[in-house]
DNA sequence: GCCAACGTTGGC
DNA sequence: GCCAACGTTGGC
């Protein structure tokens, strides 16, 4: 299958694109929205690229790009009594809840924010600006290209 | 900090 | 299975 690619939503004061090219590699615990599970278990490949998007952020807006470096797999955070992302609904025997690792790519010379993306006349579709709250989205491979020039631009 | 959007829960 | 109440996301 072609490579797809995605946008994924982190806090910036939580999980930044900084931590991110710091740690080389992380897992993307934390998604508990079916919707959300369901493209990252179901759909993303490994070699997938991935827009990083702060979410939280002044501004907010797309930081770098990660790559996905290995398929979806329980998240065990959701075991966890005492993690905030327990969900006593899931268990090792039947997960609820999973994840995938991302590798760091990049960080963007300069964060394209939501006000750019808002205003560019290839980017109105995407998900990002039609649909609030869902953190893990797929992108068109233009949309991807766009984005992606404009964060490399001084 | 406010609050609109909207996904989830739970009573019936 | 409807839908009101509730909780969370996330921009502003």
């Amino acid at each position: 299958m072609a490579k797809q690619y995605w946008l994924m939503k982190s806090e910036e004061d939580v999980y930044s694109i900084r931590d991110m090219e710091r740690d080389g590699t992380t897992c993307w615990e934390g998604v508990r929205n079916y919707e959300a599970r369901n493209l990252m278990r179901d759909k993303m490949k490994v070699g997938d690229e991935v827009l990083f998007y702060h979410s939280n952020a002044k501004p907010p807006g797309v930081a770098g790009i990660v790559q996905v470096s290995k398929p979806a797999y329980p998240d065990h955070f959701a075991f966890d009594r005492k993690n905030p992302y327990f969900d006593p609904k899931s268990d090792p025997e039947n997960p609820r809840w999973f994840m995938v690792d991302v590798d760091f790519v990049e960080a963007f010379q300069e964060v394209v924010s939501l006000n750019d993306i808002k205003a560019h006349p290839d980017l109105g579709e995407m998900t990002l600006v039609k649909r609030a709250r869902l953190s893990v989205q797929p992108v068109t491979k233009k949309e991807f290209g766009v984005i992606r020039k404009m964060g490399r631009r001084r």
